[in-house]
DNA sequence: ATATTAAAGACTCTTAATATCTTTAATTAA
DNA sequence: TTAATTAAAGATATTAAGAGTCTTTAATAT
């Protein structure tokens, strides 16, 4: 069990328009370069944040991907749902009433999720940011 | 990503064999029944559980499958270790010095671990027989 | 010896992730 | 209006991992 490559690319990409100035769309070649991606296949997980509503997207010259106006509200856990989905990592199909194996599991993931709910993009890019000068 | 099914398997096979009277063995073929599972499918796993020293096999007639001595100190993780490796859920290959990303990301799966650490699942099994009286 | 049972190996099947190529639609700029 | 640019969508191919079966081997009890 890994979190996929595609989440990685995300959080990368994300971190990236975080930093840029104010409305300067960045277009999906330069974000594909950057992180050594076919466009096409970067295309589609901006998708995923765009319809998560994480990024904006302006089509045609001169157009690109932005940071969305939640800049600061921005978490972990959104953008590994947009790109991993939000179903339950332990999943039985049977769901017996009030099972104790199933609260265990879900409880254990709550955990997780709390901690990547609590952590801000905003702040780790800034941090990295700081750390490079 | 999802916790694979033989994880389940796992643990329910598990609580199971907890709630054997001692010395008692239980054959793959009866907990395999018991799942609805192939015989030779369960048996990858059960002996994944016994390498992990979860449980103890004989083989050989009236051989099978006992809890192991360490009863009551088993956790959920243990037994995910077991079944899906120890890997870290967030494997940056690269791993830049000192990476903000891949700290956040290990922090929230600590957590989880902590909490699959805490749950021992001889409680669980005790709890769910007497549910069912 | 024979029956029983776990372990291991080789193999197949299925699914999800990864990735590419092509077409379409939207926007800017000339 | 036309041409250039860029995201979105669709179709398809490739790869890797998970799920599962079948067969053979080794260990143990009777
Ligand atoms: S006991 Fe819980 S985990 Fe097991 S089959 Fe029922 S619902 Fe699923
Ligand atoms: S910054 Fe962190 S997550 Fe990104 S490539 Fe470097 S080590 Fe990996």
């Amino acid at each position: 069990m890994r979190y996929s490559n595609a989440t990685n690319y995300a959080l990368h990409t994300m971190v990236h328009l975080m930093l840029q100035p104010e409305d300067s769309a960045v277009g999906v070649q330069e974000l594909a370069e950057m992180q050594h991606l076919s466009p096409t296949y970067l295309s589609k997980i901006l998708t995923k944040l765009a319809k998560a509503g994480l990024i904006e997207s302006t089509p045609g010259a001169k157009g690109g991907y932005k940071i969305s106006r939640k800049k600061h509200e921005i978490s972990f856990l959104d953008v590994i749902h947009a790109t991993e989905g939000d179903t339950s990592l332990f999943d039985c199909s049977i769901h017996h009433e009030g099972c104790l194996i199933e609260n265990v599991m879900r409880q254990a993931e709550e955990n997780m999720k709390a901690e990547l709910k609590s952590k801000l993009l905003i702040n780790i890019a800034k941090e990295a940011e700081a750390k490079q000068k």
